[in-house]
DNA sequence: TACTTTTACTATACCGGTTTAGTAAATCGG
DNA sequence: CCGATTTACTAAACCGGTATAGTAAAAGTA
């Protein structure tokens, strides 16, 4: 026999296709002891297992979610799309979680395939470049929810960190720690969270009366990092503090330290916007910016889930604070330091 | 208007669902080029995009592959199940990835699950304890791949490390550089992986006229490897080499080093078993045991597609070397070292 | 007893595609 | 010019569930 269906256990048992759905949602109230019983005996007997996309079809709604994140490399996204695949299990939704890879054709191949595979709702980590594409779902009502990243012009539910404050903080904490020499590297600003890091860098310079200088805010693809840093360290006054932008530029810092022989704490502080896992273990310990991300992916998905039931939600833009977590890497320079 | 279908273009264009379905799926002969015209603006116009749970219904398949990974916080796990979407991505197959947290309740819910949603084949990194539905699964001809570990007493197509060379050679390698108390740290024995990264570890001992001691090899809990250790390290004759299991264990051996102020390199060597992306940047640079995630993924992918293609697959386990990378943290104590 | 209500079901339309068989009109061969 | 073939479609069944309307039998009620 080749796959089970409903109507088999129907035979089986004894009953209409009608009861044994009936029976599968568990709506038991209308029918005998005797009854349940034989189509329990025959599912269990014939392995049955039902057929979700028949199901899908009739109800038109899929159980199911769809995570599309901008580059899964970075803990950010996997430690977010976690949260959001916790919260949607307690709700028995099921998640798939697509990786655009900053590609904004990628980005919209993967909504395409996931609308098309009917998923009841999106959390898009947005290239930004799919602008139409966002307008018109929103226009049809589809739930959807922007996580990390604003849209220019779109008022959308989006889940956001408060990078301007965050990045300012992290800037005047290596004032206070003596440094006058701040520099910045984040990846190209195409789209808001490297800007808005940028703005609060300058801003902080600004309002603690230092000048901003264009070679000290590098902004690069990721391949080009290390040779942006030489450049800025073959200065006649180079840095003596670096803000890294994402997790993967803080790997580039390090490498680009490593072949120069150049040793954190001791050469350049250095601090990172992203969680780092292993932080605190290496020497010195690394300071780093730590968003709330369990709890952004907690209310977006709450934000979806509100969508997806047709209840109104309130809030456009909930924007997070981040943590300061101050370690070794970022204090006065000293010389009792190695990654 | 709700939601486009298949009916609204046919109707817009003036023709028949059957035509829309023929151009939908480029069979451009039987229709007039004014014909596909008239269709293809409809379909532009109407923004129409197919629902693939009604062609899949109808297909019996969904073109979407399933991959169940024991922990996803496992570098390798990632890079497997990306190297399967890169595979599958070609093929025009989707790929959903699921994580099994070691727990086989929530493996076989999930193997029920994506087999309810129908997808065509699943590779799975098993748990190896839900047996009964692996074997019943491949009764049925369902096309099934096991990933990284072994599944005692069934035979199926799987795609694994030679866990036990690349041990040995490790431990032969440190013991090359002078080390004779070599420990092994791995989480608990209930799957194969780990037991044959200790039966290499005895072999290698063995082959070495060196005496297997229980106390040297400490397979626990995650949390409860750093009390392990510590017991461990209170001995008489403590190791001067420890190899960590897997990158978590790893990530468990840097902590207790760090509580216990131990510096790796200098009062004891370490190896890896896994890839660490950042085992190179540290000091001392980490000795790691790679795996090819890359081709072991690709392999599993291409039997998996077999099995869906209905061509017979000739090899039943496919065995992959290992390469052990050398670097500072696995060789002669020095004082030069801190991570 | 006759009528209403409840119980325990069943028959059937439907979801939105695909596919197979069928058909009217145009073209072709002899 | 007529029958055969080709062209360019359409009608309708089907996939495996769900949901709605319907029904026969049993129980309750006046």
């Amino acid at each position: 026999m080749g796959k089970i269906t409903m109507a088999d256990v129907a035979k089986k048992a004894g009953v209409s296709k009608s009861t044994v759905s009936q029976f599968l949602n568990k709506r038991y109230e209308y029918m005998r002891e005797d009854t349940r019983k034989r189509i329990e005996a025959a599912i269990e007997e014939l392995h049955y297992q039902p057929n979700y996309l028949a199901r899908s079809l009739k109800q038109k709604r899929t159980s199911t979610v769809g995570i599309i994140v901008a580059n899964i490399m970075h803990r950010f996204s996997t430690e977010v799309s976690r949260s959001i695949e916790d919260f949607f299990n307690k709700h028995d939704i099921h998640t798939i979680v697509c990786n655009a890879d900053n590609d904004p054709e990628k980005e919209k191949k993967y909504i395409e395939m996931l609308r098309a595979k009917q998923v009841d709702g999106l959390i898009i980590f947005p290239t930004g470049e799919n602008f139409d594409l966002y307008k018109r779902m929103m226009k049809e009502g589809y739930p959807i929810v922007f996580m990390d990243r604003k849209v220019p012009d779109l008022i959308a539910p989006s889940v956001v960190s408060n990078n301007i404050e965050a990045t300012k903080t992290t800037i005047e904490h290596f004032m206070e720690n003596g440094h006058k020499q701040i520099a910045i590297a984040t990846e190209p600003l195409t789209i808001s969270t490297r800007v808005e890091r940028q703005e609060g860098y300058k801003k902080a310079l600004q309002d603690n009366g230092i000048e901003i200088r264009q070679p000290f805010m590098i902004s690069a693809n990721i391949k080009k990092i290390k040779k942006e840093l030489e450049e800025l360290f073959a200065l006649d006054d180079p840095p003596s503090a670096i803000l890294a932008g994402n997790d993967l530029v803080f790997l580039e810092v390090l490498e680009f330290a490593k072949e120069h022989k150049l040793k954190v704490g001791k050469d350049f502080a250095l601090a990172v916007f992203d969680n780092i896992p292993f932080a605190h273990l290496v020497h010195p310990p690394v300071t780093t910016i730590a968003q709330p991300s369990y709890h952004m992916g907690e209310k977006a998905s709450e934000l979806l889930l509100k969508q997806i039931n047709k209840e109104e939600i309130e809030n456009h833009e909930l924007t997070f604070p981040c943590e300061l977590i101050i370690r070794d890497s970022s204090k006065e320079l000293n010389n009792n330091t190695v990654i």
